[in-house]
RNA sequence: GGCCAGCUGGUGAAGCGGUUUAACACAUCGCCCUCUCAAGGCGAGAUUCGCGGGUUCGAACCCCGUGCUGGCUACCA
């Protein structure tokens, strides 16, 4: 035995499989040419960040389209910060958005064969490839003090050198085996550190799907791959875990962009094929003038869960987040006004390059546009959803009688050019409760919106009366609105806006007055879709009983 | 401090040396349509592409400086 295969057995004694053998175990995939895998792998740091779903839409959306594997994997080596539950939370709330993975962390169970999925659980594999790392010289336990580190970097600074553990400050690295094994048996605590062979003052050319090649100094940290707790680093799990789950496509923030060199060196030593690698730029905010990321502390909308809980449609959410990932996205939107999303083929090469910032008024358009396309039933199975989650009163609505909600809110619905009310599912409550009876005696409590200024009670009620007994409900629409033009002149006033307002003297009013008297008469509120509609959902009976009600109110 | 990336109207952006008088979408404003609203139609706003030089007959596009913004520089990811 070398000595340095000593050394391995003395710190990794509870080792015994090999790098081969785990290449067995997670076989090169067999895809179609050009499939990718890619990831999504999210620290359990708390729940869903707006940035984290636009990073996963894109990590999802390749694969999904090149007939690949998206999976999930739960990156929980950061004991300190991890919030308990949430990376249940964080599928849950994926899984809201119709992203499902494939494989891997599913939350309360994983899928595949490429597993564990768990960071914490992938102990033994991770040990397994730094045992091997020590065999062949690339790596090696360090048994500095965070102290000596700090005193280490406070020297560098003062003499304006590169902070960090390489070259000739990296002490340990020229422990020998022997010396090093005497440390162990001696007890002294230790991390396991890469070997770095690089130099700074070289160059290397990397390539990224987004930005293109870019030349960055060569690593020469010895960077700790191993903490004291016995978990890894990010950079030596991102190693170890995409290569043996043979991810195709590394998709992450570009905040990675930098270590871009230490993961090209720990690929290229451990004799591994690197993946490609994409890194997206992040969501921002302006803030007194400055561009900021999107803070889940300062911005409501950078938690997922904001959207989900004000109804916001997913879709809606999803579309938005396509349209700042590739902005030829709303062309192609335009030619396909119904076509499903996920048609759309998203690329690298038209992605955005800086950090857009986070655009509500967008979203919201678009969430509007979304809405008002869905068929009667679609968006009735969708508010219903939503409702039971977080609307009691539309819950109760649509318990009533699924039929009448359809009914109402299918008003100049499923045609070309649909009308667009809602811009969430929180919306409809308040638009439509008037429908409904009971919602109605309520509303018809609060002070009612004539224009007492204009008309007089007895001509609003002559007005009320005279379309009571004559409303025309077996008309079509123009013919309704053509009776509602005798009635109006009846009563004193003109059937057309632009006579009337020539003539003003001839008249009470016009037939905007009378329309508007019905209106409110209706539905207590100035603003409704043509009152043609909600008659005709009212119904004759219905319409009456209010009528009455009104000038029972008037008279009062 | 060092290294990296980015910088085109209020926002997302198209553009990749010459019909660009700088598309398109959202937002804003104006007008039109209209019985209210949601829409829809039409139109306006960047004297100009962070700034300064240069190359060129010609530059948002190429080169050089410079500024600003963001990121990285951990036993965090």
């Amino acid at each position: 035995m070398t000595e340095l295969e000593q050394l391995a057995e003395l710190i990794f004694p509870d080792v015994t499989e090999t790098i081969e053998d785990l290449e067995k175990r997670y076989p090169e995939r067999t895809l179609e040419e050009g499939a990718m895998v890619a990831r999504f792998a999210p620290s359990p740091t708390g729940f869903l960040h707006t940035g984290s779903l636009f990073a996963t839409l894109i990590a999802w959306k390749f694969p999904k389209q090149t007939q690949g594997v998206f999976y999930t994997r739960l990156e929980d080596t950061d004991t300190k910060r991890e919030v308990a539950g949430s990376g249940e939370e964080l599928l849950k709330q994926l899984a809201a958005f119709g992203i499902l993975p494939d494989e891997g962390y599913m939350g309360t169970y994983e899928k595949g064969n490429y597993g564990p999925y768990k960071q914490s659980d992938r102990e033994m594999i991770y040990r397994t490839v730094i045992k091997d790392f020590v065999k062949r010289g690339l790596a090696y336990p360090c048994f500095c003090s965070s102290e000596s580190l700090t005193e280490l970097r406070d020297y560098q600074e003062k003499h304006k050198l590169n902070p960090g553990y390489y070259g000739e400050f990296a002490k340990c690295a020229s422990l020998t085996p022997q010396e090093a094994m005497a440390k162990i048996k001696n007890g002294e605590p230790y991390v396991m550190r890469f070997r770095s062979t690089g130099n700074y003052q070289n160059r290397v050319q990397i390539t990224d799907l987004i930005r293109g090649d870019i030349e960055l100094a060569q690593n020469d940290q010895h960077i700790v791959i191993l903490k004291s707790d016995g978990l890894p680093t990010y950079h030596f799990a991102h190693l170890v875990d995409d290569h043996f789950m043979r991810t195709t496509h590394v998709t992450r923030g570009e905040e990675w962009l930098p270590s871009l060199p230490i993961h090209y060196e720990l690929f290229e030593k451990a004799g591994w094929k690197r993946p490609n690698y994409a890194h997206l730029p992040v969501i921002m905010k302006l803030d007194n003038g400055n561009r900021r990321k999107l803070s889940k502390r300062k911005d409501p909308e950078a938690s997922v869960s904001y959207f989900l809980e004000n109804g916001y449609p997913v879709e809606g959410i999803l579309e938005y987040l396509i349209t700042i990932a590739n902005s030829n996205f709303e062309e192609w939107r335009l030619q396909n006004m119904n076509a499903d999303i996920f048609t759309f083929m998203l690329s690298f090469d038209k992605m955005t390059l800086d950090g857009a910032l986070f655009d509500l008024a967008k979203v919201e358009n678009i969430c509007k546009e979304r809405l008002s396309r869905l068929d009667k039933d679609t968006f009735t199975e969708k508010a219903y959803a939503y409702a039971c989650q977080y609307d009691s009163k539309l819950k109760a609505l649509i318990d009533r009688d699924v039929d009448y909600f359809k009914s109402i809110i299918n008003i100049e619905r499923e045609k070309e050019n649909p009308r667009k009310d809602y811009v969430t599912y929180r919306d409809i409550y308040p638009m439509i409760h008037f429908f409904y009876a009971d919602a109605y005696d309520t509303l018809l409590e609060n002070e009612l919106p004539f224009q007492f200024d204009r008309f007089t009670t007895e001509q609003i009620i002559t007005v009320l009366q005279a379309f009571k007994s004559n409303m025309g409900l077996t008309y079509d629409e123009n013919g309704w609105f053509e009776n509602l033009k005798g009635i109006a002149e009846k009563c004193g006033f003109c059937p057309n806006v632009k006579e009337y307002k020539k003539n003003k003297e001839a008249y009470l009013g016009h037939i905007g007055d009378v329309s508007e008297m019905i209106r409110i008469a209706i539905s207590t509120r100035k603003n409704t879709p043509n009152p043609y509609y909600v008659l005709q959902i009212l119904g004759e009976k219905e319409v009456s009983r209010r009528i009455e009600k009104v000038i029972e109110k008037l008279n009062y």
